[in-house]
Formats: C-alpha cells, sequence, structure tokens
DNA sequence: GCAAATTAATGATTTATTCAAG
DNA sequence: CTTGAATAAATCATTAATTTGC
C-alpha cells in the first residue's frame, strides 16, 4: 500500500529476461552489465539496478544450493562428519614441502629418509617432491599410524575427523 | 581392466569428505594428516596416501585456475559490451565496495559523490556499504540510462537482448 | 467461497571466505 | 601478515501460495 516502502516484485517479463540471461550464463553481471539490463527491464516495471545485482546473487546461490541438497539426500552418510570441532593443532602440525633433488644437505638427508617412511610407501612417491614433517616425536607417531590402510568397507570408520580442526570454531 | 595400475577414482563419499576438508580451510595437509584421512577415505574404497596429497595440490591449483579463468572471462563480456573502447579493461571498471561512514579523504567523497548517482540511487543505499565504480566518462553514460525509470509496459522494448552476449558461441 | 493462519519463495542485508598484491 | 577486491554463504524480512475452519 504504501507508495514508498517495498521491495521490489519482478513482472513476468522482468523475470523472463533475468532467467534467459541467467540460463545463457550470465552469473555475475559487472556494474555496466547491470545498468543496461536495469535499463531494459524498466521497460516492464520500475526497477533498480540493485534489484537486479540482487536477483543474480540470490538465483545463483539457490540454484547451487538446490543442487547441493540433491546430492546430498543422495549421500546422507556424511551427517556424522560435519560436526565436530576439536582442539586447535595449531600450525606446530603444518607440514611443509621440499624438493628433493635440491642439495638439501644433512639435515636434507635426514629428512629424505624420514619422509619415505612416513609418507606413501617409498616406491611411489612422487618424482621431486614429498611431505616432510618438523617436529619431534610426532613423526614416530606418523609412522606407526602405516602406510596405505587397507581397504575396509564393513568397518566403522575412525569415529570421526576432529584430528583436523581447520579453524578454530570460537573467536570471532 | 587390469587389476593393477588404475588411478584411483574416488567415490563421492570419499570427494564429499575431501571437499568439506577443503572447504574448512584444510589446504596443505601434512604427512600425519594424510594418513588419518586416507584411513577415513579407505572405509569408502580402495585409497592410496598420495591420492589424497594429490587430490589436495590439484584441487587447490585448480581453484585458483578457475577464479583467475572467471576474471578473465568477465572482462572479455565487458569487452563486447564497450566495442567502442576496447582498452584493457582491467580493474578500473571492477565496481568495487567501499565503506562509506569511514573518513574516506577527497578521493573518497568524490567517489561517493558518483556512487549515489551511478548505483542504486542514493536513498535506499545500504547502511554500511555500496557499490562504486572509478571509471571516468562513462559514467555520465550509465547516469543518462538513469536509476529507474518510468514503467512503460505498453511500448515494445529494445529489440533484443544481444546487447548482452553472455558467451562466444564459437570457442570451444 | 473467503479470509485468517500458516508455509514456501524470494528480495534484501549482512557476514564469512577466498585469492593474491603490497 | 595485512589488506583490498570479489564472491559465496547465511540470514533477515516481506511477499505469494497454500491450507484451514467456517
Amino acid at each position: 500500500m504504501s507508495p514508498s516502502s517495498t521491495r521490489w516484485c519482478p513482472t513476468p517479463e522482468q523475470l523472463m529476461i533475468l532467467q534467459e540471461l541467467y540460463r545463457r550464463g550470465l552469473r555475475n553481471p559487472n556494474a555496466f552489465q547491470i545498468q543496461k539490463i536495469t535499463a531494459h527491464l524498466s521497460f516492464y516495471g520500475k526497477i533498480q539496478g540493485k534489484s537486479v545485482f540482487y536477483w543474480f546473487q540470490n538465483h545463483k546461490a539457490r540454484d547451487r544450493q538446490k543442487l547441493r541438497k540433491k546430492q546430498l539426500h543422495q549421500q546422507q552418510h556424511l551427517h556424522q562428519y560435519q560436526h565436530h570441532h576439536a582442539p586447535q593443532l595449531s600450525n606446530c602440525y603444518s607440514a611443509q614441502r621440499f624438493y628433493a633433488q635440491q642439495g638439501t644437505g644433512a639435515c636434507g638427508e635426514a629428512l629424505e629418509g624420514m619422509v619415505k617412511r612416513i609418507t606413501w610407501s617409498a616406491d611411489d612417491l612422487p618424482k621431486d617432491q614429498c611431505l616432510i614433517r618438523s617436529y619431534g616425536h610426532d613423526s614416530l607417531m606418523v609412522v606407526d599410524v602405516g602406510p596405505t590402510l587397507p581397504c575396509c568397507r564393513n568397518r566403522r570408520p575412525l569415529e570421526t575427523l576432529e584430528l583436523f580442526p581447520l579453524r578454530s570454531p570460537t573467536l570471532n
């Protein structure tokens, strides 16, 4: 009722044009495109550029959303995985790449020895790089875990992925 | 067919787990993390640690690549719009957010003035942000198009939407 | 049939991620 | 490490569909 106020209400024509543009592949119109589109659409009814901008944002997002929901419907297993956050491990656990072929000195050679047992077992290492860990006793633990576990479909997997708390959930 | 030698073919579940880890921020899993992830994923199908390593390497790289390609693609769109002056559009055409309430200095104030006329007209700007364009004379053209033209339902619109050539049909 | 009540869609805002330049 | 620019995700808010009781 109030002449001011209220949000844009697309006419069928406006909607069809937007949908056609979207169908053809437009996803993130830039300011210039938005102005042109707005000019076109204003033939069919009052409209502002921001409405066009928002429309593409929303339409794209909800398209994705719909798609994902469909996929997730097919694969519900994952729910178990998604909800845990764990203690923060900070960067003392971060691995670093290094290039094995480069002269790495004593340290490098020692590390290289470790690497081959720590990561995927020796034979199929990438030619020129591998993972190393530079922190102390954990490496032993890693070795214990062992390379390439056998497939075990009928067992439950490890309880959770909490070991990988990629980001501290608190702290804003 | 050959039982050995074939490469890893991720199951949907494996893929979703990896994607979720990636989404949460994991980029360079260390050897330990890789082993744990591998153990998890092996629940859903045969997999080796190196596959996990490679997956993250590739996914990260292709993410970057995709982004870059996307940016370039957008610039090509623009290219077609402005047949007149095709000069490199780079970022001088990109709309940018800025925060109006912050002291912006002379430049900022000038831009702010432009903003309110170029983008969705002054009064209903989002509270703390709006789109600005920083390019020169085009702004006049845009302004001429004007915000929110009056509705004129009984006119034919411009002949076609060809003005928005969203994708070059040629070129694969 | 018809509104009030309820739910689903979707426009509009805000917040969080992401990449990479400085 | 910090920050700018761009975008995606999450959320708020209003309108349209629809259900429901009469």
